[in-house]
RNA sequence: GGGUCGAUAGCUCAGUCGGUAGAGCUGCGGACUUUUAAUCCGUAGGUCCAGGGUUCGAGUCCCUGUCGACCCA
């Protein structure tokens, strides 16, 4: 039994490295309690401190006339000022010399370090041995340059406010995806990007909040819970509420509550609703996740269509506005192009994608029979350098009750992987969006029948480098179409089928009351935050995306 | 669900043919009066994911499992 550790409440059997690194920021921390002053200090407020708490990039901004070409600052004007600044901020960077000390502190705005000279703090210089990288302090001093033309202040006073018990990952940084998921709070100090990410996410749905809100469209909040499952095909979760002893889905989509707004009235209306899925999880897939739906009245498909590439446009825009150095570096990046979008028919995408292929047009019609000469066809294919899916094509194709399905069974499978590939600028260098449109009504249980053939529906997806980014349509306001299509799902889920609707019967009424003509629209927010920020996973535009419980 | 790769110090990673567990950073002690991944000297830090097998001997080879990443569904 040697060194037996006890007060570290993580975990027992944390490594002994690390609960020695641990320790001795404990002890700095009962230093200087032992001192008298508080090591989680709450006094920093103008008032009880008498001056204002300066951003740190409010003083780079103040000498702003002191700055030269080369970003660095002019020692003689800076000095000259005499100009005085309390400040604040988190140490990522401490370094000491004989008798002076490079502290380097980071608050919302930017960094400033602080030059400490020993003759200049003169009692409080040995505070600075308590403090670690990771800590919060306060100053107070002189702006200057140093030699080298870097801004500091020349601290007269310095401060710990809060002690950081735990040590910041080494500029090596902090690399393991779960640990950064897991730790988001030393993800965003430790990689810098990071921080861009969530800010651009941030900037995206006010974006989209003041694009909705300058065409007369209403923000609501409409129910997470429920007591049936509607609005989209996914599994729900469930949970159970106890003063009603009553099984409650967690909603998968907020498109019929929307929908009965519509019926009240709220001709145009939005919400940024956050969804649960009960389905894996995957770089494209997380449990909770975030949708932008929108119905607006007297509207088509194609009336959205047109708005939806003025708001991805805008979006675009607002993101180079707000946030300049990191949208350019994401737009530079980015394989596709927003400048022109294409609008193409299912069939035509099947057409099309068959004839790229180089394969007979009845491929969808046989690839389920059981002579189907699918190794030919492989090779065909494989030629024209299109890897394509057959097993599960064909296994597809064997579970369509329809003509309908099978055409989306055929899209699926034939066109939707090769989007990015055939529709591109007219140079070649990038992808353009597709609309894919008129999707069979058999896969649209909520969308309006096309007038011109019914057998289609008014409905598009938006696929922006080969990814769904959108799902809209001109929404179905025939409240007896409605209730057979309700059936229908509920019939699918009598056979096994587990991704179907329940029928919901207030809604049924609310549409006897009469939906106006209106046109509807979802877009995955996660989804277009990956877009734009160039991000290979929804991890990693989800601040807390849901990992396995720590082991213990 | 399938495939590929991975798990070694607090962090980032080496570890050859199977032969005493390594480096850099971080930490701690020291030097240095303007540093920017400072530099220099010293020092501490390990259940090599878990379990089994082969072997005189396993971080290394084999099997099983756990967890993760990426790709596909």
């Amino acid at each position: 039994m040697s060194s037996d550790r006890q007060g570290d409440s993580s975990k027992s059997d944390a490594g002994a490295a690390e609960a020695a690194l641990i320790a001795a920021r404990r002890a700095k921390t009962e230093r200087v309690r032992a001192r008298g002053d508080n090591p989680f200090a709450n006094d920093v407020t103008e008032r009880e401190r008498g001056s204002a708490l300066v951003p740190l990039g409010d003083v780079r901004e103040h000498f702003g006339f002191a700055r030269r070409e080369d970003g660095k600052y002019d020692k003689d004007k800076v000095g000259e000022a005499h100009a005085k600044f309390r400040v604040a901020g988190r140490v990522l960077f401490l370094r000491s010399f004989g008798a002076g000390a490079f502290v380097r502190l980071r608050d919302r705005t930017g960094e400033l370090q602080l030059y400490c000279q020993e003759p200049v703090l003169g009692d409080s210089y040995v505070r600075l041995e308590d403090l670690d990288l990771g800590d919060f302090v306060e100053a107070e001093g002189e702006a200057m340059a140093t030699d080298k033309g870097e801004l500091s202040i020349n601290p007269t006073s310095i401060r710990l406010l809060t002690k950081a018990h735990r040590p910041l990952p080494t500029k090596t940084s902090f690399k393991d995806v779960e640990q950064r998921y897991r730790m988001r709070y030393v993800d965003l100090v430790a990689n810098k990007d990071v921080g861009a990410v969530f800010q651009a996410r941030a900037t995206i749905v006010s974006s989209l909040r003041s694009f909705f809100d300058n065409r007369g469209f209403i923000e609501v909040e409409t129910p997470t819970m429920g007591t049936i499952v509607g609005g989209a095909l996914a599994k729900p979760f469930s949970t159970h509420h106890n003063a009603l002893d009553l099984k409650l889905f967690m909603r998968i989509a907020p498109e019929l509550y929307l929908k009965r707004l519509v019926v009240g009235g709220f001709e145009r209306v939005y919400e940024v609703a956050r969804c649960y899925r009960n389905e894996g999880i995957s770089t494209r897939h997380n449990p909770e996740f975030t949708m932008l739906e929108y119905y607006q009245a007297y509207a088509t498909y194609e009336t959205l269509m047109d708005q939806t590439e003025e708001m991805l446009r805008f979006i675009d825009r607002q993101l180079l506005e707000r946030m300049p150095t990191s949208a350019k570096a994401w737009s530079d990046a980015r394989p596709f192009s927003l400048e022109r979008f294409a609008r193409v028919p299912m069939k035509a995408a099947v057409a099309s994608a068959l004839e790229h292929a180089g394969l007979p047009a009845n491929v969808p019609e046989l690839v389920g029979t059981a002579d189907a000469p699918i190794k030919e066809w492989a090779k065909t294919a494989k030629a024209k350098g299109r890897e394509i899916d057959w097993t599960n094509f064909r296994k597809g194709a064997q579970k369509c009750d329809s003509k309908g399905e099978l055409l989306f069974a055929a899209y699926e499978y034939l066109a939707e992987p090769f989007l990015a590939k055939d529709y591109r600028t007219e140079d070649g260098t990038k992808s353009i969006p597709v609309f894919i449109i008129d999707y069979p009504f058999e896969v649209s249980p909520l969308a309006r029948k096309k007038d011109s053939d019914p057998m289609l529906v008014d409905r598009f997806e938006l696929f922006v480098e080969g990814r769904e980014i959108c799902n809209a349509f001109s929404e179905l306001n025939d409240p007896d179409d409605q209730a057979d299509r309700f059936r229908a799902q509920v019939d699918k889920k009598a056979r096994g089928e587990e991704e179907t609707m329940d029928y919901d019967e207030d809604y049924i009424r609310a549409l006897e009351h009469g939906l106006p003509p209106t046109a509807g629209f979802g877009m995955g927010i996660d989804r277009v935050a990956m877009l734009f920020t160039q991000s290979a996973s929804i991890r990693d535009v989800i601040l807390f995306p849901l990992l396995r419980p720590e082991s213990t």
